[in-house]
RNA sequence: GCCGAUGUGGCUCAGAGGUAGAGCAGCUCACUCGUAAUGAGCAGGUCGUCGGUUCGAUUCCGACCAUCGGCUCCA
């Protein structure tokens, strides 16, 4: 008998060479029906595995995400048995799960086309039917690369030789389709039910563009039909927020042929967008940066001292002027590094925290633009902190802070990730390493948990990324610290220390938002559109009944904008429901509908955002205080869209 | 940049080898109206660009441009 401790702590006594399927039952009938896999030591198992020794054991059930993963990942091999079935030949690459579903890289004479994806989803689901079990098979080296090869199954071959000299090989079949696979799997296919495949697409081999380009067929599945829909469902509410199309329809910015990349902001827009520089200046100020701004263009010299010649060079637009090699900024920080220089400065100076709104371009692939999400030229928040060794930390912690504040206000969700040196990157070990652990130091003394990208750093230093999260789950890099002793260098620059002579300054560059451009596009998903009315284009809306109410709606509209509240009268001859309409579809927080009995009280009748009353009737200076507070203290919109 | 798809009036979309339609928006007129669409009329497109096939193409073919979904990259 062997002893295994089940997830509650509970240990039970079982037979040497129980299965975990058999564990389960013994446990209860329900959770046998509901087991996928098993979970041995924190080892992901098949519900096959005997246990040979005494053990920690957990079920995994579909209730899990672990279970949902094992589930996915095996409906990926379903899915390349569907294909095979129907496109005989086609050669296999990866196919894992991923976080809501999974995809499978196929490689194939065929294009395949959304029509191909039903008839294979039509497959699948019969092949489902046939509850064909998935079969383990621990297979030498050998065995495993004479298989692969006699089916010219390339990309497997690969896979195996790059497999661990130890490696345990495992193939698993269901039916007549064998796949080289870890595991663990789901018993057996009739277990898959809800599933959809999602979308095609191109996929290089190993993620490497050297390598030819796959192609990749994305599904999704869930436990059970009503996940699947609840999931479908949040996909179209996401395409409702999607920023490309409120930005059309709230009129806030545009992108034309003329200009791929290059965004145009329209007035609404840009009544957004100086709401968040207003307040970026504001809390800047407050916490001592002084606000700089520093040429588009600068000369090739430049470029070349500061690295970017060297290492940014693909990313950047080039002109000439009198014969001579310009840059467009890629980046703010030779600027800034400038505006240093021209002075002496003393250690009584530092920290100097110099803060720039900097538009900036950078040549980004045709395929990757997307929306106000991945522009060629944005506007970075940036500041540059130059400061005395001895300050960083303190420095650091101040911009974490600062970082945080901002998110809150958005009530965004945020995490952090720490990435390091990059291949391509300049300075030494020493300054790398000191980099990385004064920044490590930061998050560990602020508490914050971060993930660790290696390689993933600037090539001048390290740096802390902070990814806000949006509606559809997807996170975006904005914020971001980086730590650099190069540029410092390169530069020469100099502080006067008490001793009087010249040291080296350290820097900090940073930004909050990341891109403004970017940042709108989080917030008009974030909100779906209705802005809290801090940054809402158009703050209250003014409907008059009829014409006579005019001079009443006009008299209120003059007064709210001495208040500097964003005002709108709707004149038009239409009836109140219209405009109430109108007023909605562009998600203004405040409609103001005045008719007589407003007029004569000087009151107004308010109906906020998505909320469906008739509004209450208020004195106009109640109504100014409401919406001064709610502004003032930047108030989220409790409304849905 | 790469793979695939798409590209018709401001927006959403229909259409067919013979030289284009709808709804919304816009404009005009009537209605002066109390919380999500009043009615009628008018106007608006060289069907992404450039070539080719054809008696004839916006419709078929090719190249290019842009967009969308991914890959790669990144604020």
């Amino acid at each position: 008998m062997i002893q295994v401790t089940l997830k509650d702590g509970s240990i039970r006594e079982v037979e040497q060479g129980t299965t975990i399927a058999e564990l389960a039952a013994a446990i209860s009938r329900g959770l046998a029906k509901a087991a996928v896999a098993g979970k041995v030591n924190d080892k992901l198992k098949d519900l096959s595995y005997p246990l040979m020794e005494n053990a920690a054991v957990e079920i995994i059930t579909l209730d899990s995400e672990e279970g949902l993963e094992v589930l996915r990942h095996s409906t990926s091999h379903l899915m390349a048995q569907a294909v095979e079935n129907l496109f005989p030949g086609t050669k296999l690459g990866i196919g894992p799960a991923i976080a809501k579903g999974f995809y499978y890289d196929f490689d194939s004479e065929h294009v395949f086309t959304p029509e191909d994806l039903e008839k294979i989803e039509k497959e699948m689901k019969r092949l489902a039917k046939e509850n064909y079990t998935y079969q383990r098979k621990e297979v030498s080296r050998t065995e495993a690369l004479d298989y692969f090869k006699r089916l010219g199954e390339n990309y497997k071959v690969e896979l195996i030789e790059g497999l661990p000299e130890d490696a345990t090989i495992s193939m698993y079949t269901q039916g007549n389709f064998t796949d080289l696979c870890a595991g663990p799997h789901i018993p057996s296919t009739s277990i898959i039910k809800a599933i959809k495949l999602m979308s095609l697409a191109g996929a290089y081999w190993r993620g490497n563009e050297k390598n030819k380009m796959l192609q990749r067929i994305y599904g999704t599945v869930f436990a059970k039909a009503a996940d699947l829909e609840d999931y479908l469902y949040k996909l179209e509410e996401a395409k409702r927020r999607d920023h490309r199309k409120l930005g059309l329809e709230l009129d806030l910015f545009s992108l034309h042929d003329e200009g791929p990349g290059f965004p145009f902001f329209h007035p609404k827009g840009m009544v957004l967008r100086n709401a968040l520089e207003d307040f970026w200046r504001q809390e800047h100020r407050k916490r001592g940066y002084q606000e700089i701004k520093t040429p588009i263009i600068l000369n090739r010299s430049l470029w070349e001292q500061s690295g970017h010649w060297d290492h940014y060079k693909e990313n950047m637009y080039f002109t000439k002027i009198d014969d001579q090699d310009f840059a467009v900024k890629p980046m703010n920080c030779p600027g800034g590094m400038i505006m240093y220089r021209t002075k002496l400065r003393s250690y009584r100076d530092l920290p100097l925290r110099v803060g720039e709104l900097g538009l900036v371009h950078r040549h980004e692939l045709s395929g990757a633009l997307h929306g106000l999400l991945r522009v060629r030229n944005f506007t970075q928040d940036d500041a540059h902190i130059f400061m005395l060794p001895s300050q960083i930390k303190e420095e650091l912690l101040g911009v974490i802070e600062l970082v945080d504040t901002f998110y809150k206000v958005f009530g965004f969700e945020y995490h952090v990730e720490l990435s390091t040196r990059p291949e391509d990157s300049m300075g030494s070990d020493e300054d790398w390493e000191a980099a990385t652990r004064a920044l490590q130091e930061a998050l560990e003394e602020r508490g914050l948990d971060y993930k660790i990208n290696e390689g993933d750093g600037a090539f001048y230093g390290p740096k802390i990324d902070f990814h806000v999260k949006d509606c559809l789950d997807r996170t975006w890099q904005c914020g971001t610290i980086q730590l650099d002793f190069q540029m410092p260098e390169k530069f020469d620059l100099t502080y006067v220390g008490e001793d009087g002579q010249k040291h080296r300054p350290v820097m900090i560059h940073r930004v909050i938002y990341g891109s403004i451009e970017r940042f709108i596009a989080l917030l008009t998903e974030h909100y779906a559109g209705a802005f809290p009315t801090w940054l809402a284009p158009v703050q209250v809306r003014i409907l008059p009944i009829s014409e006579r109410h005019q001079g009443y709606a006009k008299a209120l509209a003059a007064r709210f904008n001495e208040l500097d509240i964003r005002v709108e009268t709707d004149e038009r001859k239409e009836k109140v429901g219209y405009k109430i309409r109108e007023a909605q579809t562009e998600k203004i927080p405040y409609t103001l509908v005045v008719g007589d009995q407003e007029a004569e009280s000087d009151t107004v009748a308010v109906r906020r955002y998505g909320q469906g009353d008739a509004g209450e009737k208020m004195t106009v200076d109640a109504f100014v205080n409401l919406i001064q507070d709610d502004i003032k203290n930047k108030k989220l919109l409790t409304a849905l869209a």
